[in-house]
DNA sequence: TTTATTGCAAATTATTTGCACATCA
DNA sequence: TGATGTGCAAATAATTTGCAATAAA
């Protein structure tokens, strides 16, 4: 446990009790879980953490907590994909690139996109937050393998995570 | 119904027995709504306009007609937000513009983001195939509506589709 | 005829909810 | 103490699958 975590740690449950929420074990927890991910999680990961750390806290109690987490404005959720949706903190904002062949995820910073959403907010009265999905495609390290091999179906493992 | 609509079923049809699959009553009806619609449909309305001509056709089936189009290479399907899947044709390629308010969808033409998504692609050694995903924003009418009134929850019924 | 396709019911996946009990402010 | 939060089991929602019966080629 690094020091500057728990600052952000105390930061967010501060931000938690400032909107009118209590602070609670599971949600010490869940908080810990996703300041110590330091990126993105889904669900079923941060509940895995959690019960490392508790097991009697419930995946339902992990979904209430995320969501109120996020009507606090502290995490964000994107999707990748069709699956499952993942959970980071609100700062650091980025945009998200996802391999659907080998389920790499790699950010982008918005200024790459910005200039093209507002023209798109411009010319079709259209005000796009797409942070909230990911930009779905194929990375270059699988067009590469495909080029070579046969065309592969699902994501499998994921590739590490440039 | 109309007499080129007549043609595109055919096309669609002689496309999918070209790929080695069968014509059989259910997968008529499937394209036929699919080439009426001439837009975007969910598995279930795809399902209700084909069990106006035939109740016995099981929504399960046109999952599996909608996945057999898909590989035929004729249909497409995206996702608009959390939810359900809207199908259509392969031709006329277009990305969407998802309101997550009103649940309106608008059609923007590929090549309004193609530049910019060549830049992604250089830049990050990525294809994206956002065409796959809708934008998901909030569309001016609502954007104005908000400003107003207080901020609405979900999508309600969808504003006539512009 | 014989393999692809269908209908139906049951399974999955990701997430949400009702409810009685526990707990934080 | 009294509203808020939690665990658990059961409910949803969208989609998928196993299997025996049917129907295209």
């Amino acid at each position: 446990m690094i020091s500057h975590e728990n600052e952000r740690i105390d930061e967010v449950l501060a931000q938690l009790a400032a909107t009118g929420h209590r602070i609670t074990g599971p949600r010490r927890h869940i908080v810990t879980a996703l300041v110590q991910a330091g990126g993105h999680l889904t669900a079923e990961e941060v509940t895995n953490a959690v019960q490392a750390q508790d097991p009697s806290v419930h995946l339902a109690t992990v979904y209430r907590t995320l969501d109120t987490l996020q009507s606090a404005g502290v995490i964000v959720h994107i999707h990748l994909g069709h699956g499952k949706a993942i959970y980071h903190l609100a700062d650091n904002s980025h945009y998200h690139l996802y391999c659907q062949e080998c389920g790499a995820v790699r950010e982008i910073p918005q200024s790459e996109l910005d200039t093209f959403f507002a023209r798109i907010g411009e010319t079709y009265d259209f005000e796009p937050s797409l942070g909230h999905f990911a930009i779905i495609g194929t990375c270059g390290r699988c067009i590469e393998r495909r080029g070579s091999k046969g065309r592969s179906s699902g994501p499998t493992s994921p590739a590490s995570i440039a």
